[in-house]
DNA sequence: CGTCTTTACTTGACGTGATGCACAAATCTG
DNA sequence: CAGATTTGTGCATCACGTCAAGTAAAGACG
């Protein structure tokens, strides 16, 4: 089946805004109603969209619409996170919701064992009678892009120029892209997430690392040769903790999840604390896990405020595996924000979205979903 | 004459990356040879575009192509900068080269007095004889968009949701576009400067303020009602000079023009200094001159580090009343944006670009152009 | 209870805007 | 001077979406 834009433009519509009445699709795309039969029956025909069954329920004039959903369980994706020493895999349907996991440790970071854990991983996720798989993504920390099937330079899984989409796509057959981990998480919230109605937005992520994926015009920003969104280094003050990097006062020195355990662990001379001992340490009072995650906020909420001063997005959610230090912190955070901001502006709006680590895999998968049905 | 998206791109092709043969043109734009000669045929009737007198020179086998040019007088814009005490405003033509300019003191912000300026500057600048004014834009500090014809607020103006584009556009009879002054000269280089062929990069300017324009994917980035680029407060440590607002050690404490002046005449309690005296001062290796100009230098280094970091621009445009400065302070400059830039990455390229004032009125101009020319 | 109004959807004729193809034009090559 | 090569043009064609007209399915109303 050929698609022309505007078959792209109205599927991606009904994905991500929900069952639309042909008629209310027809006004958000600016088309004319005829466009809109036109354009879906070849869909419906196919099994990609459905008329939902008359919900009899809103009381209103005139002939009463007729929903159309896409029908989710059509197309079917696997993304896969790398990380230095596992692999996380999820199968999704078309919108993004999880069917399946499963994840295996990286024994080396041999080329050839890890392909074969990834077409392993694969095949475990995608047996018989499901689905026939339409693409495959795979994030990982670092410079890459879905234009660019190769990762240049992977310091933590020690490659250089290596092909990998083009290696995966060959031994699974399947289309496949690669993404920066962070974008991928980006593309989530841009089109099943709290991103959605919103033409630009930030996403920061709080856990082992700080990151920031930036969605500006309805496009995710990639930045020259994939590296946008590095805040993870941003100056706080010249005063503070001290991050591997010997920079004083950076972003990650004071509110990664590693930084903070560190801090918290190592001031009480307990180096059995994990994170959220050292959360419930602050939760309940304890001087020293006070200071810390309230130094975690303030931090967070300068980065913010940086961000948003200079991209000014509608809306900032903040994630990652330590997002619920905000329970802890919000009051910090808040304070900061507010005082970074340029006084021309307001605050920006911020949500914080709860974090579970398969939503790692679950971007990749986005990401392929996306690259699929925009350039499919 | 009605335009269809393939001629407003051809066009704006044509304009801004210089004579163009029609093959090169249809290669560049991924269209047909024939829709190029269609296209081109009625802007060639109507005097917008011209065949290039044959320059005989490149000897290349076939056919010697056929350049065509746009016919830059065939247009006509004027582009306004208000300031708290002054209009400046200038006349271009379809390459934004200035033609004709003026400027006139603003004794009140009374509305109708600025409008009466406004509108006999205009008439100043279109006499007799003149190629009739196709769009006026209209700059100033603030959170101002061209989809928006209010000024909503303007702290030194001291105006409130006045619809000052729509009064121009009656007074005067030509559509009027407002803009903020930063992203104004943001489209200039985007159109004519260092930007064309860069589908991102960043303006940095640095004179009494410290703005900041942002063009990513080819679109000049607007933010949320106009709040983006506000890179003027940003925190470079927290020990420095004070600003206005009482920020300790923020770009404008450190970088903007009248802080170095401040500091330099201040500390040597030499109030008559002005600023071109205290870089002479710093060339001259005074000490306390060198140490303002290299903290300057080392501010802008980790702002432009900072907004390369987060925006991953291919290139930093440098430019503004005080960028001469850089004469005094390149090394520091450099060197602190090595120092911020994120690990993984390079530095990212910067080009100094000298300024005169009245490039913010030609930004004002380009404005309008571009919007005639995209959405007119 | 029938008729009117309102909104949703469908169908086929039509128009617009770009393409493909055949061809002319203008140069270099051997 | 006969290819080779590239540019530019005219015309038939085609793809994609709109327009106009008509059908469908509900509530509103006398």
């Amino acid at each position: 089946m050929r698609l022309t834009d505007a078959m792209r433009a109205v599927f991606v519509e009904l994905l991500v805004h929900g069952p639309l009445s042909r008629a209310e699709a027809a006004r958000r795309l600016a088309l004319s109603p005829s466009a809109l039969t036109k354009v879906t029956k070849p869909f419906i025909e196919a099994g990609y969209l459905r008329e939902q069954a008359t919900g009899e329920g809103t009381a209103t004039v005139g002939r009463p619409s007729q929903p159309l959903e896409v029908e989710v369980s059509r197309m079917s994706f696997v993304g896969i996170k790398l990380t230095a020493d596992e692999l996380f895999a999820v199968r999704t349907d078309l919108a993004a919701t999880i069917q399946a996991e499963t994840s295996r440790p990286l024994i080396d970071h041999d080329i050839d064992n890890v392909l074969g854990q990834i077409t392993q991983a694969i095949t475990d996720l995608t047996g018989e009678g499901r689905p026939p798989l339409s693409a495959v993504g795979i994030s990982l920390a670092g410079t890459a892009t879905p234009s660019d099937p190769v990762v240049h330079t992977s310091p933590f899984l020690g490659w250089s120029q290596l092909p990998l989409a083009r290696l995966v796509e060959e031994a699974v057959g399947v289309p496949t892209v690669l993404d920066n981990d962070v974008r991928a998480l980006t593309a989530v919230q841009q089109w099943f997430g709290e991103g959605v109605g919103h033409s630009s937005f930030a996403l920061i992520t709080v856990g082992a690392g700080i990151g920031c994926g930036l969605v500006i015009g309805d496009r995710l920003v990639t930045g020259q040769s994939g590296a946008a969104g590095l805040v993870g280094h941003l100056s706080i003050d010249d005063r503070g903790p001290m991050c591997e990097l010997g920079h004083r006062g950076c972003a990650r020195a004071y509110a990664s999840l590693p930084a903070i355990r560190r801090s918290v662990a190592g001031t009480l001379d307990r180096p059995e604390l994990t994170f959220d001992d050292c959360l419930a340490l602050a939760r309940d009072g304890h001087p020293v896990a006070r200071r810390v995650f309230d130094e975690a906020g303030s931090a967070l909420g300068q980065l913010v405020a940086t961000v948003a001063n200079i991209t000014g997005p509608e809306l900032v959610i903040l994630s990652g595996e330590a997002v619920h230090m905000q329970e802890v912190c919000a009051d910090a955070f808040q304070a900061a924000l507010a005082r970074h901001t340029h006084w021309t502006s307001t605050p920006v709006r911020v949500v914080v979205k709860p974090f579970t680590f398969n939503e790692w895999a679950r971007g990749a998968a986005v990401t392929a979903l996306q690259h699929q049905l925009l350039h499919g």
